[in-house]
DNA sequence: TCTGGGGTCCTAGGACCC
DNA sequence: TCTGGGGTCCTAGGACCC
């Protein structure tokens, strides 16, 4: 969505359209959350000082945000979105990756007929909020997150098989997802400013540079090579609150005080989300903004507002406070689902679970009907009563998605079920086509010091 | 009027285990 | 007995994203 808060504002409040509208904090520490395109024309941009985005544009509007309302605005979106295919992964309220070919226009998607379902959806989306929207459609995630922010707002681009390096090549090394402002540095100094010059960069080189995980990754994405694929129904993995106070805080009972806010709103929020969680985490920014996190890890996940509450006291007393405190934030990880604590007592319950004794080296982690619960992992295989073999492609929220496709087949379509759907049970590996061959070994020199390919 | 709030993923060291 | 090589879990910090 473009501008998303301030858009839904300008349509909720008529007398903004076509006016600079800032929404974010409005407090002495505010930042930007979002500002609409008119303000953007006065240098005002995303995570700015409210003070600073006054001085620039003192005429706009400066809203607070109702995150109520953009949820609401955003459900609607996103219902459109599944009529086009049951893999829709959010990213946040306003973006989301949608898989065509899984949805039910997945047979011929050529490049007229993406633009025309493209076309269809940014009316529907007008029409149902009023709002318009970037849509960008390649073969990739990174092609079609790049193409949605090559024409916005109000844009569309759709990029034809064959012309994604041309896409990329030029672009600053700066407009690849994960390039921020340090690895922008980093590439910089090493005289890395395109995409082009990443791309024609060793991956040792950019291993060296950026570390394993992330130089390995960027060499792959510059190289326009990415099957990440889209992963609906992703549980989250924490909960937290935070707040920024006004003035510094500098009295120890206010600050016990304010955590033991903070972990109640987050226990609510736990709850609501019917998860519990094993790890409880203090957040705490100085006065000279350090920020440092201080956690425990219980023997079994809580939502008791009881225990979070003296676990972050605990924290909190370890810490320094002298010379003030402005952010306070209280965490929650390891999630787990709710069933679970109960089932064992909960926090104070010895950590004896249903651990694994190693007969089996490595391998299936199959799922755990761990008592009337049904886990499924990514990349699991299953089989269906009546659609046969597949593999997890994502699970949470309730549902599981699941590819069913074979080795040596034609790529499958996805379908969704209940996680504890009785149609569905963990499958075993299958063979895979060909001859037996163990294996693929990457042909020339091994890099000294590279650690074996895997088995 | 310097610098929000909610997340994800990665790294690195130490404890611990086989 | 100049002392491995996996692996996992926990903690703390940092980069990045919207």
């Amino acid at each position: 969505m473009d501008a998303f808060y301030a858009s839904v504002e300008q349509v909720a409040k008529p007398s903004l359209a076509g006016k600079a509208v800032i929404v974010g904090g409005i407090g002495a520490r505010g930042v930007v959350a979002t500002a609409s395109y008119e303000a953007r024309v006065f240098g005002v941009r995303s995570a700015m000082s409210i003070g600073e985005a006054r001085r620039r544009c003192p005429n706009a509007a400066f809203l607070s945000p109702r995150f109520g309302l953009y949820r609401q605005v955003s459900d609607t979106v996103m219902e459109l979105l599944h009529r086009l295919s049951p893999l829709v992964e959010p990213l946040s309220l306003d973006e989301a990756f949608i898989d065509l070919e899984a949805g039910p226009h997945g047979g011929a998607l050529d490049t007229a007929r993406v633009t025309t379902i493209a076309v269809r959806l940014r009316a529907d989306i007008h029409a149902a909020t009023g709002l318009t929207c970037s849509v960008g459609a390649a073969t990739s995630k990174l092609l079609a997150k790049i193409a949605s922010e090559a024409d916005k707002p109000d844009g569309l681009c759709v990029v034809a098989p064959g012309t994604e390096r041309a896409m990329l090549d030029p672009l600053p090394v700066r407009a690849l997802p994960g390039v921020g402002p340090a690895t922008g540095d980093v590439l910089r100094r090493a005289g890395l400013d395109t995409v082009a010059e990443l791309a024609a960069v060793d991956e040792s080189e950019l291993v060296r540079l950026l570390g394993q995980a992330h130089g390995h990754g960027l060499h792959v994405l510059a190289a326009g090579l990415d099957a990440r694929p889209v992963v609906a129904d992703r549980d989250a993995k924490s909960v937290s609150v935070e707040d920024t106070f006004a003035t510094d805080l500098v009295d120890r009972e206010r600050i016990t005080r304010e955590l033991d806010r903070l972990s109640i709103r987050c226990v609510e929020r736990l709850r609501a989300a019917g998860r519990s969680g094993r790890t409880i985490v203090l957040k705490l920014r100085r006065y000279d903004f350090s920020t440092l996190t201080r956690s425990e890890t219980l023997r079994g996940p809580t939502d008791d507002p009881g225990v979070v509450r003296e676990t972050i006291r605990r924290l909190a007393a370890q810490v320094d406070v002298t010379g003030g405190v402005r952010l306070l934030g209280v965490g929650v990880s390891g999630l787990a689902d709710f069933a679970q604590q109960d089932l064992f007592g909960g926090a104070d319950a010895p950590a004896e679970g249903p651990e694994e004794d190693d007969a089996e080296p490595t391998g299936d982690e199959a799922a755990e009907p761990t008592l009337g619960r049904v886990s499924w992992s990514p990349g699991q295989d299953v089989v269906h009563e009546d659609f046969g073999p597949g593999w997890v492609q994502g699970s949470g929220v309730g549902r599981v998605t699941v590819r069913f496709e074979v080795p040596g087949g034609e790529p499958g379509r996805v379908r969704t079920f209940a996680l504890a759907d009785p149609a569905l049970r963990p499958g075993e590996p299958l063979p895979l086509p060909g001859t037996g061959d163990a294996g693929d070994h990457p042909s020339g020199p091994a890099d000294p010091g590279a650690p074996a390919p895997p088995t």
